[in-house]
DNA sequence: CCCCTTCTGACTAAAAAGGTCAGGAAAGTC
DNA sequence: GACTTTCCTGACCTTTTTAGTCAGAAGGGG
């Protein structure tokens, strides 16, 4: 049930790369701009490059952008495109997971779980991060006080 | 963003605690129950114990129970007692991460992210569990037909 | 042809995941 | 008091994941 530095770093640089409006951006700014290890970021783009969220071109003058309008991109796309399928359990994607005795429907509590997580990562884009101007509902959600609250 | 064996054997094992009715009931019987490794089993339970969520004794008509009503014990209680809090960012609390450049709002997504776990986590009970009543919010996000398909 | 930058695979160290094994310690029974 | 039962605990193990680093190949630009 945690994020990992990889998604983290992953959709830092895809904003960064949604906010940058023309010509392709160099990894190392990328990593300067984020406090992010070069090499390792460079790995993470390809990765993002593989799923078609990123395109790239080498040499002087070259550099990553996006493959598509930030507007089309989700948090979501981003980092499934590094971390694979969200809220698996046991490796196993929630609906294909058979309980037995009292724990039957556990099931629905974990696709309940990640339906929670969808309708924030899939509805927030990349132009939504980097703008600050949030979907109503999730700027409802980071609002409420308790949502800062440790536990 | 996913769930470990471990996290899911032991809400299976907290619900059937939560439907023993009476008395003290043997690892054994949970790991049958719910087809768990006995030894492993043993140490999750051993988890939940020193978390105060469960209490033991040992010997002949020795065995566990909740140590609270199972009606006052939540699914993120028992995640929390062997996972750790939910929804780190890097093993940090998402409100103590601090994010620059364009990357700034991420903090809010992330925020927002842990509000929705626990939304769901934090409002079902094992008893909820056990009798498949779920909380009416929880229960809608089950229902929808999207919140099962893969992606 | 040379420099720049991405691309790729190999490698590594440390931690986490998912267990197993062996024995000790309490509680109940004969 | 011995014996059985069951929990309790630490040590150990294998595999995978995490979070990187290193070295070099390959493609674009001037």
């Amino acid at each position: 049930m945690r994020v990992s530095a990889k998604a983290d770093y992953a959709v830092r640089a895809a904003a960064e790369l949604a906010a940058a409006s023309e010509g392709p951006v160099k990894g190392e700014r990328l990593a300067e701009a984020q406090d992010i290890p070069l090499q390792f970021l460079e790995h993470i783009l390809l990765e993002l490059k593989h799923a078609g969220i990123v395109r790239a071109r080498r040499g002087a003058k070259g550099g990553y952008w996006l493959a598509r309008p930030a507007d089309s991109i989700t948090v979501a796309d981003v980092v499934r495109a590094v971390e694979g399928p969200i809220a698996h359990v046991q490796s196993s994607p929630p609906e294909s997971i058979e309980y037995r005795g009292n724990a039957e429907h556990l099931q629905e509590v974990w696709i309940a779980v990640r339906a929670n997580l969808r309708a924030v990562l899939e509805h927030v884009s990349l132009a939504d991060l980097v703008s600050g101007d949030l979907p109503a509902p999730v700027e409802e959600l980071a609002a409420s006080p308790d949502a800062w609250a440790p536990r």
